[in-house]
DNA sequence: ATCCTATGAATGAACG
DNA sequence: CGTTCATTCATAGGAT
C-alpha cells in the first residue's frame, strides 16, 4: 500500500495516545489469532471422510478431474486412512490416556476394517500423538509464563498469539513503515520482497475462506 | 474506537491520517467479519459430525461451503532471513548437536530480533539441517564407493513417476510379530499435475480453541 | 507456463 | 515416555 506520509500538515489527521495504540494493537493481534485458530480448525474439520476417495497427502480431494480410484504407490510406512484417523482421534479424545495392551489389540482389529494396520502402528500413533500434544502445550505455557528478553517492539503483538506452532500472522503486517507515525507497531522491518519473511504473514488461504471482497483489506498496512 | 486525543500535550502521541484511519478501520472490520464467519462455520460443523480434530496434510480441498471460487494461495511458510540463517548456521556449526528445549527457546528469542519466527521453526530447522547434512554425507560416501552401477536419479523419478508400482527397498522394518503385518503398500491418489492444490493443515489442539486471554479483546471495537 | 530444486513442515518409527 | 531419526509432502523461487 502506498501512502503519502509526508505532508500531514495538509491533511486532516487523527491523534491517538499510546494507550489507545496499545488497545488497538491488542485488538488486531487478537483477531489475527482467532482467525488463525479458526482457520486451522476449519481446515481440519472439512477434510474428511468416508465418501472421499482420495485422502493421502498429495491427493487433491476435490479435484473434479480425478474421481480417482486408488493408485498404488509404494510406501514404506503405514499411513492412517482418514477413517482410521478419525477413529484414533476419537479414542484419543476420550482422554483415556494409556491404551492398554488389550485395548490396542481391540483398536487394531477395529481399524483393520478400514485399512491395513498393525498393533505397532496403533501403539506408535498413540505415543506420538501424546508426545506431540504435550510438547505443544508445554511450548505454549512457556511462552505465556516467561518473559525473558522480550523485545518491546516486535514481539509485542506476536506474544499474544504465539501458541502452538503457528507462526502467523497478519498482525505483524499491519503497519507501514513510512506512514510518518505509529512506527512503534511494526513487527517486521524487512523489505517485503527481498527477504521472504514477509510472506508468512499472509492469511492462510484467506481468500478461500472469505470472499474476494476482503482482498483489499487484509494486507493494507 | 474513540479518538479523543485527550492530553496530547502531555503524552506521547501517534498521528495518523484519515486515510490511514480508514484503512485501519477496514482492516479491523475485515477481521471481525472473518472471525464471525469462521465461528459460524465451525459451529455448524461441530453441530453434527464427528469430533475429528486432526487431519493429515494435503487435504485442504475446495470447501463446498465457500462460495469463493478462485485460485487460492495457501499459507506461506516461514523463511529465515539472512541474519537468522547466519545465526542458525553458526549455532549449528558449533557442533552442539542438540539444542533442544530450553536452547531452542533461547535461540528463538534471539532470532526473533531479526524477523518473525517461532520455536517450532527453529526446531524444524535443526531437524532438517541435521538430517540433510547427514544424508549428503552418506550420499557422498556411497558415490565414492560405488562406481557407476546405476545411472538413476532418485530425485528426478520422485516427481515425475510416482505412480509406478514400484516398491523399493523391501523394508526391513519389522512390524508386530504376532500380527505379522507386512504392510501397507497403500494406495495413493497421485495426480501429477494438479490444479490449485493448496495448503496443508496441521492440527493442533482444537480442543482449546480460544484461550481466555482473547475474550477481553474480541469485542473492543 | 512448466519444470526443478531447496527447504519448511508433518509424522511414523526407533532409541535411551 | 520424551527425544531423535528418517522419509515424505508441499511450496517458494529460480531457471528454462
Amino acid at each position: 500500500m502506498k501512502m503519502s506520509g509526508k505532508g500531514e500538515g495538509l491533511m486532516c489527521v487523527k491523534v491517538m495516545t499510546d494507550e489507545q495504540m496499545e488497545v488497538l494493537r491488542k485488538q488486531i493481534s487478537a483477531y489475527a489469532t482467532i482467525c488463525d485458530r479458526l482457520l486451522h480448525m476449519h481446515k481440519a474439520m472439512t477434510a474428511h471422510q468416508d465418501s472421499l476417495s482420495g485422502m493421502r497427502p498429495g491427493s487433491l480431494c476435490c479435484d473434479p478431474l480425478i474421481p480417482s480410484g486408488h493408485k498404488i504407490t509404494g510406501r514404506q510406512r503405514w499411513t492412517p486412512t482418514p477413517k482410521q484417523l478419525q477413529i484414533l482421534e476419537m479414542i484419543f479424545g476420550e482422554g483415556n490416556g494409556t491404551p492398554s495392551k488389550q485395548k490396542i489389540k481391540q483398536i487394531t482389529i477395529e481399524l483393520s476394517h478400514h485399512g491395513l494396520i498393525s498393533e505397532t502402528n496403533v501403539y506408535n500413533w498413540f505415543q506420538n500423538r501424546r508426545a506431540r500434544s504435550k510438547r505443544k502445550q508445554t511450548a505454549t505455557l512457556l511462552n505465556h509464563n516467561e518473559s525473558e528478553v522480550e523485545p518491546e517492539f516486535e514481539s509485542g503483538m506476536r506474544n499474544l498469539h504465539e501458541n502452538e506452532n503457528t507462526q502467523l500472522s497478519a498482525a505483524g503486517h499491519l503497519m507501514e513503515p513510512e506512514t510518518g507515525g505509529m512506527q512503534s507497531i511494526h513487527a517486521s522491518n524487512e523489505n517485503p520482497k527481498s527477504s521472504g519473511n514477509v510472506g508468512q504473514l499472509a492469511f492462510y488461504g484467506f481468500d478461500q475462506i472469505m470472499g474476494k471482497e476482503y482482498e483489499g483489506h487484509y494486507n493494507l498496512f
